[in-house]
Parts: C-alpha cells; structure tokens; sequence
DNA sequence: TTGTGTGAATTAGTTCACAGCA
DNA sequence: TGCTGTGAACTAATTCACACAA
C-alpha cells in the first residue's frame, strides 16, 4: 500500500484523472451501471483506453475481459487510495461569490473530505453557515484552525493579501492550499500548493478559439 | 509570425505559462521596473529559470546579459501573440455565483478579451449589467452570440444541462469553451474545449496534504 | 563575472502492440 | 472474438551545461 502511494505520488497527472474517473463512475453507479469497460470510461473521461488502464494498473485494480472493471470495485480502490480512510477537513479563506461558489459546488460531493470552516474578514458573516460551511472572522483563523485539526485551505481572497494570508496558513498548520489568486505564494517545502489562474485559462481558450476561427 | 504561432500552438503548457507571465510582468511594470532577469520571472512565477528563458524563446524575445529582459518589450510581444491584436468577446452562460465570481475576476484583466454576455435562465437577470457583463435570457443565446460575434465562452451551468448548453454554443459559432461542469462534454474538433475540475483539483490538494503530514 | 540562448541529455507522460485470458 | 495487462516505443516537457556577449 504505502510503495503504491509513493509511485502515485510521483505522477500527478494521473492522480487528477484517477479524481475525474471517480466522479464519472459515481455518476454510472447512480445509474445502476455495474461493470465499464476502459474504453467507455475512456469516453466518458475524454481520455484514451490505454491511458484509463495504465491508471488503474496503477491502482491495482483488475478488470475481466469479458466485463470489464467492477465499478463498486474502482470506487472503492480510488477512495482507499485517495483518502486513506480518514476524513480530512477544509477551509476557505474568502467568503466572496467565489468562496460561496465553491462551497456550493463541493457540498455533499466527497464525505472524506469536507469544506467545514470558512474565514472572512467582514464580521457580518461570523456565525452564519453557508453550504454546511461555517463562517468565521479571520482573526480566529489559527485558533479554528487548530481546534477543528483542517489540513486543507482554500484561498479566495483579493491578491493583495494572498501571501499575508497563506502565510497564517501555514503557520497554523495547513498542508495543502487551492490558492485562486494571482499571487504565486512563496510556501516552505512542508506545504504543498496548487495554484488555479482563471485568466490564464481563459486567455488560453481564447487563444486556441482565434486558432480554430482560422483554421474555418 | 504565423511559424511562430504554429509551433506555440503545440506547447499548450508553454501558453498557458505566457499568460501567467504577463499577468506577473504587468505587475512588475506597475512598481516601475523596466527590466528583469530570468530567474527573477522564474521566481514570480514559481518556475525554472530556464524555462523562462525556453518559453522567451519561443517568442523570438531577446535580452541581455548585463540588464536582463526590457518589461515592456516582453508585453509587446506576449500580447501581440496571444491576441494577434484582434479583440475577442466572450460569454458566460449560467449567472450563478460562480458565473458573477468569474466575471469580477475577469473585469478589466485583458483589454483584448472582454467579457461582454451573460445567459441565464432566470428571467429577473435579463438586462441587468454586472461588472461590465449585459445578461440575457438564455433563449436569445444563439441571436446575442451571432450578433455580436462571441467567440469564447464560459459554462457554469448545473451538471444536468451541460451538454445541450454547449450544443447550442457550438452551433451558435462559439469556438472556445471554458468549462466548469463535471460533465465531459462533446464538442467537434472544430470547437476547443477546456475543462476546469474544483473538486478533482481540491482532491488532489488532499491527497498530496496528507502525504505532507505523513512526512512530519 | 553574470546571465542569455540553445543543443544535448534527461525525465515525464502517452500510445502502441500484442500475449493471454474469459 | 474482444478486452485486459503491460513491456516497448514513442512523444512531449523540462533541465543541464556551456559557448558567447555585455
């Protein structure tokens, strides 16, 4: 178990897909889908059959040639292997429309890993709950965050504060951040942090939607 | 140019770290700083140097030694290629939180790429103007997008109705996607589409956040 | 010196192609 | 026959290392 973490974790890529290949397959299981083939995950995944089946190699999964791979099965190698059984908690910094959008979007989705606590600098939100998300000045941030033992953070916060505030996150704590602003934080080696540009996506997009245009 | 744009084309990864340059290197110019060296970007951007100076050299930039890259010289180019100084519109469809987060983000960002529609169901919306962005009923979507010649947009409707938004996307002439739906959608190959995962991408977050703990 | 520009080397990621099984 | 599991081949992405210029 713990050889098959390291060798995940060296291939990022493939831990992405393997989270997309759990919602994809959660989706089939509500329709009472019980065996997929690689290659209809492959298409549900917009990826290729040989790349779905070198990502459950990893895993350890097998599936039969005559019915492909047990979808109760995938989900629970998937879950094990991501989650490591244990419930780990999250936080946002940042209850703006995205903070809340987010929450919205992650509530109820994965019960090993939930967005508890949420930190805002304006005081009229102390208190409230949001999404089963309660809301809290920033000012608690650390003592929060301490309490409830959250390894996760979100960061949703103008850019003019991103470091200052991913600066208290780490020093009470967290170990891996979402950061949504522009800032590329500076974080000790102890911390992981995945950053997501907005604009650079969409600049890409534009970029590649100029391409086709031309291409017509 | 057109080489140029041709060989860009097949370094998604190259473009998407363009575009996080400029945003870095619009900062730098603010604070007055009409020069910079590679590794000074690299350690904005969180990488390499010399993959600062590869992607640099993409765009056929030149610096010196002794001075580093001209700022203004590097937005020149950067925009010149991104946008091929053609002005862009995009859309969104679903004026959620998420949608109206997206359009703050955006507002004002990139004088090149403007988002200018939004389309929601929701009738009370039509007519309003939310940072800069006139919302429509989602029914008008195809005459608005003809109209004004939108050539990207942004989905952030619920899963349910992803793919029969971006049908009607595709066929109103739309030829960029930015999609925030756990819905892998069909497009033609005429059509780029890209997808944006909070929750795959929280997870992996998770996940490497335990293996931070475990190391401690 | 110090940093750029770049060929060469290295590493990561993906696809191919086929043996083996139901 | 049709699909899985996987070594081998290939392609893409990144880093190294060093000639050259200010």
């Amino acid at each position: 178990m713990l050889e098959m973490i390291t060798k995940l974790a060296e291939s990022p890529k493939t831990i992405e897909r393997i989270c997309v290949y759990r919602q994809l397959l959660q989706q089939q299981q509500a329709q009472n889908k019980t065996h997929i083939f690689s290659h209809d995950l492959a298409d549900l995944a917009k990826v290729s059959p040989s790349q779905v089946r070198r990502d459950l190699m990893l895993l350890k999964c097998v599936g039969s040639p005559s019915k492909g791979y047990e979808v109760s099965g995938l989900l629970e190698h998937i879950s094990s292997l991501l989650s490591q059984s244990q419930v780990q908690k999250a936080a946002i910094v940042g209850v703006g429309n995205l903070g809340r959008a987010i929450m919205s979007f992650f509530y109820g989705r994965d019960p090993n890993l939930k967005i508890i606590a949420g930190f805002d600098s304006e005081d009229h939100l102390s208190g409230r709950v949001i999404h089963g998300c309660r809301c809290h000045n920033v000012k608690d941030l650390e003592k929060v965050i301490k309490e409830e033992q959250i390894t996760v953070a979100i960061v949703t916060v103008p850019d003019s504060v991103s470091q200052e505030v991913i600066d208290k996150l780490v020093s009470a704590g967290i170990k891996g951040i979402l950061n949504f602003t522009h800032v590329r934080a500076n974080v000790p080696d102890s911390v992981f942090i995945s950053d997501v540009s907005f604009s650079a996506q969409l600049e890409v997009v534009a970029f590649y939607a100029k391409l086709k245009s031309a291409h017509t």
